[in-house]
DNA sequence: TTAGGGTTAG
């Protein structure tokens, strides 16, 4: 009906006839030529006609100038310089100027407009303060927001609706909630927009409760939600991880009858994924049609939280149009789930198609080099920071102290640090976790003093990396007098984490007992780390019956743990007790627990050789077999003698030696003494921890072989020298 | 209809 009636309505001043004026004719002319010019200079053609024609007094060109210039412009210094040049405009074109910019990507050239106004001593009308206070909101501009209320008040517009609304959203937007309530509660009628401003005003300031509250007294007051507001508290339940809530708000949705739209149907799929019910975004997500960017970013971020990486992948390589967000989601789920060498490829790929990352995109590529820890890559990545200017940015240097720490390499780390200008308790406490790993306990508590001299306040992580330093360099001491000041002078309440650096510091010290009464007095049930903690303690200190109960307990907890049947069948083996050992090799077998497969990375020129145990594709394999070979005869004269504690296979005596031979790290050790140069550190990380053997295979090769060599194993670094590591031989 | 609402995703 509506389009029938338009075309009712538009057909007789079509058969009107054109005036025979110049004025009308080129007025109707510029109109038209503004509707479709399509750049800048055109614009300013058609500006320059509509001034030699003196059309320059006619409203409706001028704003039709000034809204053409808006879509045309990056800037909009054009537009306002075009309201500028206008001498007195009247009140009704002010406020269509006002609308425009309020809405636009520059919202604070409103206020400038706003100046002009005064300047030309226009009046402003009820009209004129909604725009004015959304500008004001979209900036959060207080003091203005401020002066604009109390204008209104004096003119007594201040209980217009339109007026109130505008004003919740101002003093929302700049945190000022309690206010934006007060001013709520005063209204006399509030439709669906009022309540949807102010609950939007709780989302904004992330009163995601507040919100839901708000929302249900909506209910209650008989408004009818909309699929605006519902979108927000969709959301709000997304954010909380809200699911039943989330789900309850569908429900309405569908039971109503409200009409979705692509952003309430992606805000639905979001709120699921979030709360990881992947079905249901899925479910959703199939019946999207067009896709979107957003939906498709969800889902990705959604199945890379799970750890379905391919599912993500899936998503990615369908979506036929991708933005910085959705590239970057893509390389922080790679670099989340384990992937990192899939990330930093994506990452080249992303720039191969022309797009530039950002912080965000940055911060998952230094992640995922964190993970892999290849000092060259970490070093390229590093470069190409301080060539994309993000060198200054506080959250990019903490993640590159922590990516050049899990490298190996503490000198860069150190580098980064005393370079940044300002620091923040993060940043502190990279340097102590880097520290820590590397079991240098010295620096580590230097660092902590330092910090706390200069007024950085440490917080719970920190004092992890603390206890985790006392505890690698054997500082019994500190630890307990660390841990006292954590709780007593921080009120820090300890969590899993710090009792488990606790249990390591004594187990460390074979002060067992004092880790099983700690272990008792905690008030919440231990739980892995914690008994695990224990349990290599027990390994370390030969605790046959210590050990079988933590490992029941870490068992209970985690049934198909297969670190805990490792080190239980160590301190089996080391006792000799030898059906023990097969018991638990026949469990494991039973159960199908495989213990993860030992993968060792070296990084030569930049590119990653990985090597398995029994690693025979290797395209040196020959040499690197022949460099074991030699290698083994020469630690043989100084001593070595295979350690075969740490087999877990059924093999006989002979062939475990071999077995223990072709450990991982040893290849990789092999394949660094054959192709790097005699006077640089070998760099190794494997995935698990360093069985007994390799490390003292590894401390030998760097007394005869005369090198540095440096290990990252699952929990911490070894850095050798002269038969020596830095670990102490506890780990 | 000269004025008020959704920035949902990394």
């Amino acid at each position: 009906m509506a389009s029938i009636n338009q075309t009712l309505l538009a057909f007789p001043s079509r058969q009107t006839p054109i005036p025979n004026n110049n004025h009308h004719h080129h007025h109707h002319h510029l109109f038209s030529a503004l509707s479709s010019a399509t750049t800048l200079p055109q614009l300013k053609q058609i500006h320059a006609q509509i001034l030699r024609t003196g059309l320059d007094r006619s409203t409706s060109l001028l704003l039709k100038l000034i809204i053409s210039s808006f879509s045309l412009s990056t800037s909009l210094d054009y537009a306002l310089s075009v309201f500028n040049q206008i001498s007195e405009p009247e009140t009704r074109l002010c406020n269509q100027a006002l609308r425009e910019f309020s809405r636009s990507v520059e919202p604070e050239k409103t206020l400038l407009v706003y100046e002009k106004m005064r300047r030309d001593g226009v009046g402003v009308d009820r009209f004129s303060f909604p725009s004015l206070l959304k500008a004001s909101a979209r900036i959060s501009a207080l003091k203005e927001g401020m002066e604009i209320h109390g204008l209104a008040s004096k003119m007594g517009f201040d209980l217009d609706p339109f007026v109130q609304t505008a004003l919740i959203g101002v003093y929302a937007a700049c945190g000022r909630i309690f206010e934006s309530r007060q001013l709520f509660d005063k209204m006399l009628q509030r439709d669906v927009v009022t309540w949807s401003v102010m609950i939007d005003g709780y989302y904004q300031s992330e009163l995601y409760e507040d919100a839901l509250l708000t929302f249900e007294e909506m209910r209650s007051s008989g408004v009818e939600p909309d699929r605006m507001v519902l979108a927000t508290i969709v959301s709000a339940c997304s954010r909380t991880g809200n699911l039943n809530t989330g789900k309850a708000i569908h429900d309405y949705i569908i039971e109503k009858n409200v009409a979705m739209d692509p952003h309430l149907e992606s805000t639905l799929i979001s709120m699921y994924s979030n709360c990881g019910s992947m079905d249901l975004a899925q479910h959703l997500f199939d019946k999207l049609r067009p896709k979107n960017l957003v939906a498709s970013t969800s889902m990705i971020t959604g199945y890379s939280k799970l750890g379905k990486i391919e599912a993500a992948r899936r998503i990615f390589y369908q979506m036929d149009e991708k933005d910085l967000v959705s590239w970057s989601a893509m390389i922080a789920g790679y670099a989340e789930s384990d992937w990192p060498q899939e990330a930093l490829k994506l990452f080249k790929e992303m720039q191969v198609s022309g797009l530039k990352p950002d912080q965000v995109t940055m911060l998952s590529v230094i992640s995922a080099c964190s993970q892999l820890g290849a000092l060259d890559q970490a070093k390229w990545v590093h470069i190409f920071i301080k060539n994309h200017g993000f060198a200054d940015v506080v959250s990019v240097n903490n993640a590159l102290i922590d990516m050049y720490a899990k490298c190996g390499s503490l000198e860069e780390a150190r580098r980064v640090f005393d370079k940044m200008p300002r620091r923040n308790v993060i940043s502190w406490t990279s340097m102590i976790t880097g520290f820590a790993m590397h079991g240098d306990a010295d620096n580590a508590l230097w660092f902590f003093d330092q910090m706390k001299a200069e007024k950085i306040e440490p917080n719970a992580v920190t004092f992890v990396g603390v206890l985790y330093a006392c505890s690698h360099a054997g500082l019994v001491d500190d630890g307990r007098r660390i841990f006292s000041s954590m709780m007593n002078d921080y009120k820090i309440a300890p969590k899993q984490e710090h009792y488990g650096c606790m249990v390591d510091l004594f187990g460390r010290a074979n002060l067992l007992r004092e880790a099983v009464e700690l272990i008792e007095s905690m008030p919440f049930p231990p739980n892995v780390i914690v008994w695990g903690a224990l349990l290599s303690a027990c390994r370390v200190h030969s605790e046959v019956e210590l050990g079988e109960f933590a490992a029941k307990r870490l068992l209970e907890l985690d049934p198909d743990h297969d670190g805990a049947h490792v080190l239980l069948s160590n301190i089996y083996a080391k006792a000799r007790r030898w059906g023990d050992v097969g018991e638990v090799r026949k469990f494991m077998k039973d159960q199908g627990i495989a213990k993860e497969r030992g993968y060792s990375r070296i990084e030569l020129n930049g590119v990653i050789h990985e090597f398995l145990m029994f690693d025979r594709t290797h395209k040196q394999v020959d040499e690197i077999y022949e460099k074991l070979d030699e290698v083994v005869s020469k630690l043989k004269l100084v001593g070595y003698a295979p350690n075969t504690g740490s087999v877990l296979v059924d093999l006989e005596e002979e062939e475990k030696k071999e077995v223990v031979l072709w450990h991982s790290e040893k290849l990789a050790l092999c394949y660094g003494l054959l192709n790097l140069g005699k006077g640089s550190c070998i760099r190794i990380v494997k995935n698990l921890r360093v069985c007994e053997d390799c490390h003292t295979f590894i401390k030998l090769a760097s007394k005869v072989f005369e090198r540095e060599i440096v290990v990252r194993d699952r929990s911490r670094f070894h850095h050798y020298k002269d038969g020596i590591c830095s670990c102490k031989d506890y780990w």
